[in-house]
DNA sequence: ATAGATGCAAATGTTTTGCAGGAAA
DNA sequence: TTTCCTGCAAAACATTTGCATCTAT
């Protein structure tokens, strides 16, 4: 069933903190690395209920902090507004398609590098950011160029 | 009561779009303009009602609305949750102290013009972006940086 | 045996909506 | 006198919490 690096590092995560691992967790942690993208608890729930009916919403979410918290899911917050996760690696940030919700993730070090200077012009430590490009991906560009007739 | 320009404009607003010039209307605006912040609607709800207690909350946030669409006011969405307005000007980003919540604006033509590029690698039209800095104002780094017996 | 997890229902905080009465054109 | 607004109460939404029960250790 893979998954098997992160698995053992949820179980290590879990006695170091003398937190109980359960099949639940397990569960979600599969579901979460199966999806491979930026999903909200709600969709995971949904996903996971397909098989598993008796999982509760709460313990999704309860979940996905969890995991965050273990390192290996990080929290985002789109402008479409509720929270959605995605498997923690490397900093980097998004570009969003506001028509059909892809989300392609970027990074630039001399977006960060300036960043720092401008944070130190106004005496600011940065702690975190949050950079997102809000447009249309190729494809919905496309479809936005054809006459109105084509559209869905 | 000064903010001449912006009720001459509020008031133009109005006429074109057949919609109704009320005291209320005038008395968000005022409020909103005095401020001078990235304020939400339920500070300016509470804010107003000091002198003003008939007013409702609905109002308030259906009023901002409008302000949005009469070009007077932007809606801020920074992590803290709720929505914020501040008074409609020239595009810039945004640095947060997460301490004290003090809110500095900048502006950088370079990391604009670097997004653009980024976008066009992938392919994306960018019709807006978000571009927020978090961390520690200079009087708040100075602050934690004391002993914790000083702090509040 | 016991600390901790689960899942339901209910609460939360913010914002929106339905609607009856009220004010502007 | 008609169209639009207001303000209340209630709904919506995403998320969190209280609590009795259940389970991993």
């Amino acid at each position: 069933m893979a998954h098997e690096p992160q698995r053992r590092a949820l179980a290590r995560y879990l006695e170091e903190h003398n937190l109980k691992h359960t099949r639940q967790r397990e569960l979600i942690l599969d579901a979460f690395l199966d999806v491979q993208g930026h999903i909200t608890s709600d969709d995971l729930y949904q996903r996971i209920r397909e098989t598993e009916p008796q999982i509760g919403y709460t313990t999704v979410y309860r979940t996905m902090k969890l995991l965050c918290e273990a390192g290996l899911a990080a929290e985002r917050h789109f402008d479409e507004g509720s929270t959605r996760y995605e498997i923690a690696h490397d900093h980097h940030d998004h570009l969003v398609c506001t028509r059909c919700g892809t989300i392609v993730e970027f990074e630039c070090e001399m977006i960060e590098k300036t960043q720092e200077e401008i944070a130190k012009r106004y005496g600011f430590q940065i702690l975190r950011h949050r950079h997102e490009l809000y447009g249309l991906c190729e494809k919905c560009q496309g479809v936005l160029k054809r006459p109105p007739s084509e559209l869905a």
